[in-house]
DNA sequence: ATAAAACCTCAAGCAATATTGAGGTCAACA
DNA sequence: TGTTGACCTCAATATTGCTTGAGGTTTTAT
């Protein structure tokens, strides 16, 4: 293994290396590294050191968790990557093919969402008995999150 | 003020009552109200008591949460509406008109990144140095987020 | 009259996603 | 060889949005 003037093998990084490059905190890094998403090796004295591949992985995770993935599903969908080398264009389209579609689902109801806002506004809404808000049985919840959304008699006074 | 045969003024719902119609837990009512996003009244056993309009409220509040807006801006934007008669049409105007525009911009940033997403799909993305999944200064994070989302140097080794 | 269901308060707990701090070690630079 | 900055671990704290539980009261139903 080639060696830097520093002592360091050629192209690792430091924690604080990664976390500069990659835009993340140190501590979040530590707390990734709990949860599994990454992983490092120690050098000597204890510290962490990481392939540079690790910032391709942070910033799929980062990636990921703006298309409102929890990271907890992130872990499981990376985990059956290798952590030691970079992510190939197969295993990225593998994951984003996946994410696209919930990422497509989540536009999709908060787009409802907002047509029915817009709806409302032109109807006057919430005094009408059809509103599409009032609707229980609806398809717009994020996820099946609630029951129903309004119930009957709103307006009897 | 007229009784009912159980002694409930009438229309005027119970904690229970309120749930079961708006689909939110007892619990939660009790929570919203220590957030001061609902009032209740007590009656004579101490027990909380709410106007029918309640319902109205408790309705446009799951409907901002949708949107994704948190709860102490929906407290905010509800502050200035009375608590103790059902909302206006130009209420849900102003209000919704708000949460729409955050709507927007939220749908519009989630577009941009199932975009790139998809981008990178076709372009093999991560060892691309054009891919805009890694180009600094973009326009997709969901408010302003971080700094960076990938660096440079990612595909030497 | 009484038992069950519903309600009350207050405190604690949970899940996710981190950040902060204390107390101590290691590495880089003059 | 210092000294300073970077790093280490582990525990605690923070935020959002609730839920659960303990211990006790009120309402409703029979």
């Amino acid at each position: 293994m080639k060696k830097s003037e520093f002592g360091r093998i050629a192209h690792e990084l430091t924690v604080g290396e990664v976390a500069e490059r990659s835009g993340v905190a140190v501590s979040t890094l530590h707390f990734y590294e709990t949860k599994g998403l990454i992983r490092s090796w120690r050098n000597s004295g204890n510290q962490r050191r990481y392939p540079r591949s690790i910032l391709r992985r942070v910033a799929v995770i980062k990636v990921a968790q703006k298309t409102g993935i929890p990271l907890a599903d992130i872990a499981e969908a990376l985990s059956v990557l290798p952590h030691d080398r970079p992510l190939t264009a197969t295993d990225w389209e593998r994951l984003s093919a996946s994410w696209k579609r919930q990422l497509d689902e989540r536009i999709a109801s908060l787009s409802a969402l907002r047509d029915h806002l817009t709806g409302c506004i032109g109807c006057g809404c919430l005094s009408m008995r059809d509103c599409p808000l009032r609707n229980p049985g609806d398809e717009m919840g994020e996820k099946g999150t609630g029951p129903l959304l309004l119930e009957t008699d709103f307006d009897e006074k």
